[in-house]
DNA sequence: ACCTGAACACCGTTCAAGT
DNA sequence: ACCTGAACACCGTTCAAGT
């Protein structure tokens, strides 16, 4: 059994099967999820990945719920801080917002496992002190600062599932199709018409963005 | 093993294990989602449940992914048309937007189910038609309904992850924690101490939507 | 038409045992 | 210290078979 591996392929550079640490663990980990989203994150694959027995996984790390964490706490560190660009106040909380949710967007599938783990504060924690950074200077302080967060956050978080959605889920699901369906009264058929198409997302985020950093920031002066 | 029933419990009205038809499973199967959430249910839970074998749940039903469409559907019709309040434009969009909110929160077990199986409009899709009907009443029409539409259901479905993250997660992975733990000199101590306590959800699901609807209806004029 | 039992291919997790 | 094998209690799903 010492002898075989289960296929060919050498992955990464470190050994395996013997010199394997947590850190090893948690890289194939990272890479099975970035390639095949959280389901594809099991005990059983990942030592199947790694040439090891699924019991190894317990020994280096706890249980799934602490891999999931340790995977989420290893994206969080590879998330570089990113540059805030921007003169005004708006301009450059708006673009500490649109960071991310890039962000969020390029690494759909830790994102998505960190929000279903409940653990997207500890994901994007840099990224969001940047964008209190802002609003401190755009002078919004305290609980102020705090629920402008929030509420930001909000946006982004819901945008993330609308854009999500448009993938993996059949076509008798998505809006446009049961749109297709409604015959009301009450809307006009230009109205019932657009219901049939698509929004573009990235610039609805913007548009709703805006509003709701004009909204925060318009508090400041009262 | 025509006599024997798994417990003493006569839950429904109906008669079980003969007899029973797709309604009644479909019941059950909500009932099991309402009360421990869509990871209760699962087919030979459903089964033990209705006092028959899992494989008669396949006979009346398809597969897990059928079923739980037909559960979104069951709450979809009980979800009655609630009445929109207010005099302005601003008021009565608000209001509808607030009833899909408030519904969603009511049943939070059975929305969080279709939200993961991509099924939320099947879900809301009464309720979607309220509020664009008052976007129309507002004078937004076609693309910029749609738009608006979207923008407002992403604003709401962002609220709810935000809220349905509180109960459920170990409180080390809570914001409060986590922000407790930061030390940055850009952030004055009055926005950490701050970042450190609870938003009051509510208030701030009111206050961004009310932004974003201005924003909406700000647009109309041009 | 309606339902069962056995079986398959998966899970997460534990625990005694090996080196 | 590091790893394995066997086992347990779960999943969804299929399929031949019963009435």
């Amino acid at each position: 059994m010492t002898e075989t591996t289960q296929d060919g392929s050498a992955r990464t550079s470190s050994t395996r099967h013997q010199g394997l640490d947590r850190d090893d663990v948690i890289d194939a980990a990272l890479e099975l999820v970035e390639r095949g989203g959280g389901d594809a994150l099991t005990m059983r694959k990942l030592a199947a990945e790694l040439g090891v027995s699924p019991t190894t996984i317990y020994w280096h790390i706890g249980n799934r719920d602490e891999l999931v964490l340790a995977v989420v706490r290893r994206q969080a560190e590879r998330q570089a801080a990113t540059r805030v660009r921007g003169r005004s106040a708006q301009e450059r909380v708006s673009s500490a917002a649109r960071n991310i949710w890039r962000n969020a967007l390029a690494h759909r599938n830790v994102t998505a496992l960190a929000t279903q783990a409940g653990a997207t504060t500890l994901l994007e924690l840099p990224l969001e002190t940047t964008l209190v950074a802002e609003l401190e200077v755009a002078g919004v302080r305290g609980v102020a600062a705090r629920d402008a967060l929030r509420s930001i956050l909000a946006v982004i978080a819901g945008f993330l599932v609308l854009t999500w959605r448009r993938d993996d889920v059949p076509d008798e699901l998505h809006p446009a199709t049961l749109w297709a369906q409604v015959d009301d009264d009450r809307l006009s058929s230009q109205t019932l018409t657009a219901l049939k198409g698509r929004s573009d997302p990235d610039k609805l985020f913007e548009r709703t963005m805006r509003s709701v950093v004009e909204g925060i920031l318009a508090d400041v002066d009262r």
